[in-house]
DNA sequence: TCTACCTGTTAGAAATAACTTACAGGTGTC
DNA sequence: GACACCTGTAAGTTATTTCTAACAGGTAGA
């Protein structure tokens, strides 16, 4: 594990927004507007959100057609465990230093 | 642990000279001259990410007197152990909409 | 006194992240 | 056609974080 890839999978958990989009679809899957409405907040912003979630892997989306012939765009959480400590900074540390020489 | 709490967590650590600042005080406490002179940024700057870092309660720092008479301020890390996954998330959004409420 | 260290703070610039507004386009129903 | 839903993006603003430059003050030795 590198140190951009690391800080990458913090800093996308450190927001209030994505902890509440997590805690919403840790319950059940949802589509954007839906999501949007229950979180009170505009869909351009939430994109972002996802944005950053998906590209760290803690959501994946996948557009679904409902019965009424609408493409809803669903998204769900991918189970995972962040543990961080000061060997693994170490580690990743070393490693980067390693590499770059 | 509340929603802002495990985010200062994550945040304080997602950045690379913090980072290298745990990454090198893993190894040896040094003072805040010879750490900046180490990781080749400036003190101004260091003290910032120190203050994040000793703020959130990953390092800590006392003054301690060199034989010489020098006042110099020692860091150095407090082990930790950072765990996320969906159902801790879970739990601080579900703490935090119980308080308000 | 001058030099070489050290701690500590502040004001402002620069870079990044977060957010708003305003689009364009689609399907189905009244 | 008008309305109520939906996805998706781009431009521009605001807020936050990061970083620089500059300062004030201290001790010790040549």
């Amino acid at each position: 594990m590198t140190v951009d890839d690391e800080i990458a999978r913090l800093a996308a958990l450190a927001n209030p927004h994505r902890f509440r989009i997590i805690a919403l679809l840790a319950e059940e899957s949802l589509h954007v507007s839906e999501l949007a409405r229950r979180l009170g907040m505009s869909r351009a912003l939430l994109y972002m959100h996802l944005q950053r979630l998906e590209a760290a892997g803690y959501v994946t989306g996948h557009l679904e057609l409902s019965d009424d012939g609408k493409a809803l765009k669903f998204f769900e959480v991918v189970p995972f465990e962040v543990t961080t400590n000061v060997a693994s900074i170490a580690a990743a540390v070393a490693a980067d230093t390693e590499s770059t020489h």
